[in-house]
DNA sequence: CGTCTATTTGAATGTACTCAAAAGCGGTGG
DNA sequence: CCACCGCTTTTGAGTACATTCAAATAGACG
């Protein structure tokens, strides 16, 4: 189990105490997760905060017609989780799994009090990190509402250019809100 | 300045000494908006966080034809702002606007990190406060791409039915993605 | 009362979807 | 190493949901 990368991300952020640092990696759990494989299905409680450390996870909602519409895409050095069912503790709408041989981290969530008692900078840390997601999803609320299918492709490639060469046009299309025939018909029509 | 209902908002999630009380009273600016009025124009920076004491604002962008999509409503007891331009101080993508006569409390952002500093609590308030509203912004989501209008209605009925009847149509429609014209055809046309 | 804005209604249009089928691609096993 | 299988992508025809534009009606406010 590679912490390093979460480590990392943290110590952007804050600083911790060696101890602190101890404790922390300590109440830290691994999990492989093989492509295809659930991390967490809609229904279930979510397991906690979840930190990838290699591969690609995808969170997503399935609608009445069994579609899926991908909220997420999580490769190494995000975080990825169904927030409403963290912090009320109820069943997820989001259906979790991996595009690809993936490995994460996390802190289950009977845990979280309790380190936010001990480590008050984690208040921060989460702090933080929850303000650049909230960020992100109004920036994709925005774009949803105000930009025609072809605009909102062409975002998607501007924000992560990365991701656009690794995951099926079927993924890139629902997340960006159109079928992946729409989608193939778009990029193949000039002008 | 009436902060008494913030401080019962803040209440219930931290508890704060009476000098820490004091300090917090003495950063926090008044500020009313008359109906039509501006709070932030889409460009600026924003001001802070800031918190609705009476009325109702709205948050919203505007796309390339010059059309409004509503990002939020705020009815008194509500934070609004553009999280991107307050984390980042950049212009903001959003402009936000008074429906009705607003009175506002807001926290400059040049104290924010001092009251932090100064205050740890707050770190929990905001991340807690952060959290709710990324949940909020998820389940939009999920709506926005899953659900047909006519649901999409049906939903912000059933989570805000105390502005349903207080908001004017158009700002519904806006809201939940659609042309004033198609919801009133909507709402006219039985089943 | 007059003005301004919101709502309704209608007709024409367009963006994106559904369904169907063919073609491409990658992985796996014989 | 090639053949086959499953899944993704492409392409096409028909359709539907929602939009645009226009005009009439209704409400709210000074």
């Amino acid at each position: 189990m590679d912490a390093s990368l979460l480590l990392k991300s943290i110590g952007r952020h804050i600083s911790l105490a060696p101890e602190e640092e101890a404790h922390f990696l300590s109440i830290l759990h691994y999990k492989s997760v093989k492509k295809k494989q659930f991390l967490t299905r809609e229904g279930e409680i979510t397991r906690g905060h979840t930190f990838v450390t290699s591969g690609i996870l995808r969170s997503y909602s399935i609608d009445a017609n069994g579609y899926e519409h991908v909220i997420q895409f999580a490769p190494p050095g995000w975080w990825i989780g169904d927030i409403g069912s963290m912090i009320h503790q109820r069943p997820s709408i989001l259906s979790i799994d991996a595009l690809e041989d993936s490995e994460v981290l996390y802190i289950a969530e009977a845990n979280v009090d309790d380190l936010y008692e001990r480590i008050p900078a984690f208040e921060r840390f989460f702090r933080i990190l929850t303000q650049n997601a909230l960020a992100a999803h109004q920036q994709r609320i925005v774009s949803i509402l105000s930009l025609p299918a072809k605009e909102r492709y062409a975002e998607f490639c501007r924000l992560y250019p990365s991701l656009i060469d690794c995951l099926p046009q079927k993924q890139v299309a629902s997340y960006i809100g159109v079928t992946p025939e729409f989608l193939s018909k778009m990029l193949n029509t000039r002008a």
